[in-house]
DNA sequence: TTGTATGCGTTATCAT
DNA sequence: ATGATAACGCATACAA
């Protein structure tokens, strides 16, 4: 892939110059100037003349002048454990139009879940001179805007501490998930879920549920893969079995292949919730109820933080809470 | 979302420049800028003072004051549909690989499918002196690199005449899925489509095979959903049917969703294909047999042909085979 | 309203 | 091996 380092030519070459058009059209280059940034007044006259001839002559201000007088780039660095991940696609959304509305663009890298691509994907955003950065469930967590100024914002429940953060009460996603499991008049209840503060927190809110209703619960602990969910439901058909919530709706997907391979029906037999409202929620046999995130307004929160803290202003942690969709794996059978 | 414009307050405070470093270091700038150049010959003796001087004041050179004399960013703008989908997840993996190996960085901006958002979005990249471009499946097509120079990558099959593309042979696609139909032995067959030249080539090569074999097909006209697939999965049941290439992935969900609620068994009574292997396909009831575009591959050359247009070399398309994953919805009857 | 002049932080050329 | 110094393309304070 990296093939011998080539020549690199010389700078691309350049259209007409700021001093170009300020020449034909008879005016100093200040003037052009102002006319661009059309902030203090300029004669309609001259301006008229200017902007002819600055389109005549295809000339626009170039960004990497502007940018090394201002001394901004307008650059939002985002580093995302996976870009194809659902939940991770929305909050892109989000971000790409709070930033974009604001003039500021977004200068991706990936870290694919490890932490050593992590630790790359921002040096290679560092190399910028972004004016912030937004980090979304950070392996490295505080260790990483140690190099130059802060001013990033994370995404991730993992260090409580930090000041620019967002993230989603999983507490709530647990809660909301025994109460289907209890609507729907459920008695042998099961957790699958993973290593993390995000399921310890979710796992918390389904117990307190489930507590003060009378109930207990059997767990099992994967990796938020389908595999492991398939092995989560193996395991749980061991013992009595009506009703399972999932960290991740992978792993839901997992439980309810390894029910169907052994001809339990879902929801008749055994109902069963997933989490984050994937894509694929939707698209399984049957269609699965999940707890959504918020993922769109939880990256423009987060876009809208890291925007207010270049501007100095101050800013305070953002906590959203999780939505029930309630689909078919937890409803009344269907045909 | 929009708050009042802010006073974007001044130039964000800066470090120690190369002129302090400089100073203190009792030489001048041109040999600071050699150090952290490393490109010629500097004395071991002063480049240490000048590498201890610069650790302790903080000092990295700027990379605003760099591209403004090299006359580049080290930027290539990316236009993606849908960060989402997997297989522009795939692309975007390779892409980001390739360009950070040669110290480049992806700005990314999300074109949604819509023609107007990704004007904007060519908009918002073309503000930042790109150094070159990528977008996937455009919908403006060559409308797209007027404004400043080319150097443009497209990711598509649509504008034919492209110098910079990189595209998958659809039709080997199409002739995939009907030589796996055709293997199974299987009679009657049908193809569900949607718009555009991508489902065209693949439905020729579909077509291709099976006139050779002596069999004919129906057609169904969808647009991607798993919705459409459903109700072709519906329509198609009023004839004889035993084997399905749908073009894509969630059409192929959709299908199989219809069959499986009449009692249809897959791929014991109806065998099915799908498109793009997506992350659903293996999750399906039954897993999905798919044909797989090399994402990964088709990005990473999308890069390179963006990498080499800007050296100045010549660059010619680029075109890539697609893949058959067999699984269980074309295999012997499952469990 | 417009022009002059300075500086932004760096690289690169040409001396030395 | 090192130092002056001239760009790079623009914004802006100040003067007119």
């Amino acid at each position: 892939m990296t093939d011998t380092e080539a020549p690199l030519q010389k700078p691309a070459l350049r259209g007409a110059g700021i001093r170009e058009v300020a020449r034909q059209a008879g005016v100093s280059i200040a003037t052009v100037s102002r006319v661009f940034n059309d902030a203090e007044a300029v004669s309609s006259d001259t301006r008229e003349r200017v902007v002819a001839l600055a389109s005549s002559l295809g000339y626009e201000p170039s960004p990497l002048g502007r940018n090394l007088v201002r001394g901004r780039s307008y650059l939002i660095g985002l580093i995302v454990p996976n870009v194809s991940f659902p939940l991770y696609g929305a909050m892109i959304h989000g971000i790409e139009d709070v930033l974009g509305s604001h003039g500021m663009s977004v200068l991706l890298a990936s870290s694919h879940d490890a932490a050593a691509t992590e630790v790359r994907a921002a040096q290679n955003i560092l190399r910028h001179a972004v004016d912030g950065g937004i980090v979304i469930n950070s392996m490295v967590g505080l260790a990483l805007p140690t190099q130059r100024q802060s001013g990033w914002v994370h995404v991730t429940p993992e260090p409580p501490g930090l000041p620019c953060r967002v993230e989603l009460d999983n507490e709530e996603g647990g809660r909301l998930a025994a109460m289907e499991l209890l609507r729907n008049r459920h008695r042998h209840f099961a957790y699958v879920g993973a290593k993390g503060r995000e399921s310890a927190d979710r796992e918390r809110g389904f117990a307190e549920v489930l507590r003060d209703a009378g109930f207990d619960y059997r767990r099992f602990e994967g990796d938020y893969s389908e595999a492991s969910g398939m092995q989560a439901g193996a395991a749980l058909l061991d013992g009595p079995l009506d009703a399972v919530f999932a960290a991740g709706d992978l792993m839901a997907a997992g439980v309810m292949r390894a029910l169907h391979m052994r001809g339990v029906q879902v929801p008749g037999q055994v109902a069963v919730v997933g989490f984050d409202d994937a894509a694929i929620a939707s698209l399984l046999y049957p269609r699965l109820t999940s707890i959504r995130q918020p993922g769109y307004l939880m990256g423009a929160a987060a876009a809208q933080l890291s925007l207010n803290f270049i501007r100095g202003r101050p800013t305070e942690p953002v906590i959203f809470s999780p939505e029930l969709v309630a689909r078919e794996s937890t409803g009344p059978p269907s045909a």
